[in-house]
DNA sequence: GTACATTTAAAATGTACGTTCAAATCACGC
DNA sequence: GCGTGATTTGAACGTACATTTTAAATGTAC
């Protein structure tokens, strides 16, 4: 067919999002030029132009390739289905999961930088990976810890418990700079078990705790 | 004295410092314009060099400025003092006053845009706030659970307990937009009194749970 | 009230960047 | 090899903006 052409435009397209990835995540979208972005990419400035309309769409088709190549490097051992076993060793295992994903340090950094700024600035963007991608995540992650917390909860409880779980490991990531700062001999990247092994055991004491006759203490 | 000048000159100073604050809140550093800033100061371009050197000069004095302006919003029942009482209440007070400065409607969101901003690209105004202002913070906190988890707890388990309890406070304003996509139907800000409540309940049902003999559930 | 220093106003300058465009190059069917 | 449409290229355009310059205004001291 056209497999000559098609082949040789795909591939500057990918070389485009490839260097407009990085681009983006470490300098946001104001701070990103085209003309860089065309540098590391071995392009012409005009040819972001021709595959994405303006920066706009540079920007949007960036961040839906970010999303899908992040996907890809999930391993299988991530997926849901295992729900025979007991909900601690499903708890840690997602736990676990989740910060390797935010903390590996073999991972690309740019994905979590490109959504801490959307976490700033909301775009189109955001709405789909919720809606795509971490709306089953969340689910997965709430049906634990309902089981965790026994048919006497309610909704809201579990709600709030899988907020308090996901809080704590996105926490190591979101707030990096101050924790470096504040414990500088803590290295998250290198100690991703630990941490794990910390989030899982406070979170099922916490659970298990809250799940007998709720203490109300205080007034 | 100089008082006429000097009291006039102070005065444009504080408007741009007004000024700024909210416009690198919004726009960030990149972009943010001296022009709006001044538009919105009633001031002149110029005087934003005059007063400040350039861009960057101006905004490590907004950083300072927005840091002290936060510090004067806390009230009074937010310090230290209160040894005396059961660490469960100091937690939960520790735990709203938090929340509140987080959250709370009425006051200005400005901080914690500039506060996200730094966590993607610290500048030297991170460190100084986390010296002068972060620290003694988590250092009260870690008191608090210190005193919870018993003199058997090492400085580790201490530390990992603060950060997640820290973890859950700011993790309603961190990631506010992916929270209100999973969950429109809640509304943080309306509803400070409840997190704070569920943040208390389950991070004192997890330290109890740890006090005791360590429980190493799983492999 | 006149000379000097400080502060503000307005315009000018230079640069960086997104976008546009016409020409050049390429891949392919004929 | 030649025409056709798809890509790619290099240059140019216009705009936005940080910074600088210049001039006026304002205050201070004699």
């Amino acid at each position: 067919m056209e497999s000559g052409q098609t082949t040789r435009a795909a591939e500057t397209r990918r070389r485009l999002l490839e260097a407009a990835v990085e681009v983006f995540a470490e300098e946001g979208f104001r701070g990103a030029t085209l003309q860089e972005i065309a540098r590391r990419a071995d392009a012409n400035v005009a040819s972001t132009a021709y595959h994405f309309g303006n920066k706009e769409g540079l920007y949007a088709a960036v961040f839906e390739y970010a999303e899908q190549r992040m996907a890809e490097l999930r391993g299988p051992q991530e997926d849901d289905a295992d729900a025979t076993r007991a909900p601690e060793e499903r708890l840690r295992q997602h736990v676990t999961a989740f910060l390797t994903r935010l903390l590996d340090p073999r991972r690309p950094a740019w994905f979590a930088r490109l959504l801490a700024r959307e976490m700033i600035e909301p775009t189109p963007a955001l709405d789909r990976l919720v809606r795509r991608r971490m709306r089953a995540n969340h689910e997965q992650l709430a049906a634990i810890l309902r089981d965790l917390l026994g048919p006497d909860a309610s909704e809201e409880d579990v709600r709030l418990c899988t907020l308090s779980v996901v809080a704590q490991c996105t926490f190591y990531r979101h707030s990096a700079p101050i924790v470096a700062r504040l414990y500088p001999e803590l290295t998250p990247a290198r100690e991703i078990e630990r941490i794990a092994g910390h989030v899982t055991r406070f979170s099922l004491a916490a659970v298990r705790g809250l799940r007998g006759p709720r203490k109300e203490r205080g007034s």
